[in-house]
DNA sequence: GCCAACGTTGGC
DNA sequence: GCCAACGTTGGC
């Protein structure tokens, strides 16, 4: 079992559209980078964990917890020339991206602000979210790392590290 | 294969 | 809105 970090615009689907979404589960379409790719159609499986985080808004940070609940096939949105994702490039017979489906699990008690996870910088070493320069939407967590950063959320906002 | 130009991401 | 960082594109 691996552990991921995806993130999503609240704006263009935020976690609560996740609740209010059919099943309580979306398709993560739209995803354009290679790496973020490979990590859903090589690395994840059905069952992982997910923290649902919030980016491009006033508060960016985790608010959730989700689960992979399909194997990774192809993002139909890159074939639809109306879609804002469209893309040329991406052949049908040989599909270029690919997504997988995430299920709602629950909120956190309380949301864990990316200002709170960069104090614990030293704690989460190697954490692809507080890398410099860290542009992937979808990224691996290390076990350690999700467990600590999930243990923040039962502690006072802005509690000391 | 190099690299400048460009577009995008995303925190602030 | 600004801008640093990064990925992609395309000329050569």
């Amino acid at each position: 079992m691996k552990y991921w970090l995806m993130k999503s615009e609240p704006d263009e689907f935020s976690f609560e559209d996740l609740w209010q979404a059919e099943g309580r589960r979306t398709h993560w379409d739209g995803v354009r980078n290679y790496q973020a790719r490979n990590f859903m159609r090589d690395d994840m499986s059905v069952g992982d964990p997910v923290f649902y985080y919030h980016s491009n808004c006033e508060t960016p940070g985790i608010v959730g917890l989700a689960e992979v609940c399909s194997e990774a096939y192809p993002d139909h949105t890159a074939f639809d020339p109306g879609d804002k994702h469209f893309d040329a490039k991406s052949d049908p017979e040989n599909p270029r991206w690919m997504m997988v489906d995430i299920r709602y699990k629950r909120k956190l008690k309380r949301p864990v602000p990316l200002s709170e996870i960069k104090q614990h910088a030293k704690r989460l070493d190697g954490f692809a979210l507080i890398r410099r320069g860290n542009r992937l939407s979808v990224m691996p967590v290390d076990k350690s790392h999700f467990r600590f950063i999930l243990a923040l959320e039962s502690k006072p906002a802005g509690a000391g590290s």
